[in-house]
DNA sequence: TACCTTAGGCATACGGCGTAAGGTTGTCAA
DNA sequence: TTGACAACCTTACGCCGTATGCCTAAGGTA
């Protein structure tokens, strides 16, 4: 009958802030920046706010609806376009803010592709840049295309960028060491001739690829947008 | 009935086909065709393969290695660029074809992001990528360029394409039912006019972007490399 | 004051994961 | 016959997400 004496031996700071789902996504992506998306764990995740893993469910439904949030506020932290620079502008700068977000969360982009449910803030964001096109007086359709045209090419870039091996030019000639057998072998003539003449040589950066390509699209769909309106 | 068997106690199908990487490989492919890549564990493709987990283990390191293997199995699916038909041509063909790959497997594009060691037929495919642009006249910065965009898109495309939250026009209007919240709420009122007025319309669907988008990239591609080699 | 409700946090447990370590069995050369 | 070796299995460990149920403290009410 006697309750089972436990003594507390020494309060662990008992906080004031009691613990939050937006608590939990903060830590969450503080964690996940710094020990990698693979080192959320839900205990890991508690242990860092000074909780047991089972309080975390009293404020999110399962560890999906964590990586969901973390997915909202990377979009929190995009700038959204703005409009009254012009629609190139204006989607340029979107762009490398965009990018910018995905590279401070390394982790961000592995997960997107897996969420379906999104936030306000990833709504807000399409919702700003749609209308953005829509000001620039492009078509539901053509809309559609640069919309689609745009985050592909973003997401599909900065998904090749952060899983470079390398982050540095020692790595990356560490790199070119271990493909050493491949030279030795004759294969991949061109792929050769492209890593050694090109991609290794002092002053190549893959990062910088980025404008070229979002300005050549952006140029495009200007152009294609121009058509369309005239052909009406 | 049956015969009996005395000198056999459990007759397993003892195959002659010994169990290999290649074996597991295709197995694993399958599996994870079958039920996604979640469901592709070290027992279940064990189970798949009449085995225990363990003895995968004498020919593969780990499981990341499997995933490196399926992997560079989807590329080996993917047609060459056929350059004999002119560089655009060629670049368009490869295009879908890496397109149709990987939504054959719509795991291989989640777990692409991850690989850092490239295999035989991922190799070829770069080498042989690279050198139809090479043969086409294209710089090694050019090529650079072109490579960068073309499969930033591609991959940014896909990652978008097999990750939506439907799969026919039933699924659509699910959705559309599920978004009625924002739609009271009066946020979102570019979203909701491009998503009522263009996205949910019959007819639309999005898998059709990805021509429209390959197209300007390739002209964009087209026209910077001529104007590149003119001012050369 | 005494009592009750309830929200927030804790402890335990379950089934499943990748895989380390070591045991068992079938094949074949000597 | 023997012994080596490869292929395969068994067991076990420390993780994971999370279901279930208990404990405790704060606050309302009489």
């Amino acid at each position: 009958m006697a309750t089972p004496r436990k003594t507390k031996p020494e309060t662990k700071a008992k906080p004031k802030v009691p613990l939050s789902r937006e608590r939990a996504l903060v830590a969450a992506v503080a964690l996940a920046d710094r020990e990698g998306i693979g080192a959320l764990t839900m205990r890991k995740l508690a242990d860092e706010l000074g909780v047991e893993a089972m309080s975390l469910y009293h404020h999110v439904a399962n560890k999906e609806e964590i990586l969901d949030g973390m997915v909202d506020m990377v979009f929190a932290e995009i700038d959204l376009p703005r409009c009254d620079v012009g629609w190139k502008a204006a989607m340029r700068e979107r762009g490398r803010s965009v990018r910018a977000a995905l590279n401070r969360h390394p982790w961000s982009i592995s997960i997107m592709e897996s969420r379906t449910a999104p936030g306000p803030a990833t709504l807000r964001h399409h919702d700003a840049v749609i209308g953005c096109c829509r000001a620039a007086g492009f078509s539901l359709s053509m809309t559609a295309h640069a919309f689609s045209m745009i985050d592909s090419y973003i997401y599909g870039f900065v998904m090749q960028e952060v899983n470079l091996p390398f982050d540095n030019g020692d790595d990356l000639h560490d790199l070119a060491d271990s493909m050493e057998p491949l030279f030795a072998a004759g294969n991949y003539p061109h792929f050769i001739e492209f890593v050694t003449g090109h991609a290794l040589q002092p002053g190549y950066a893959y990062g910088d690829e980025f404008d070229f390509g979002l300005d050549l699209i952006l140029e495009g769909l200007e152009a294609a947008a121009r058509k369309n309106s005239r052909g009406k």
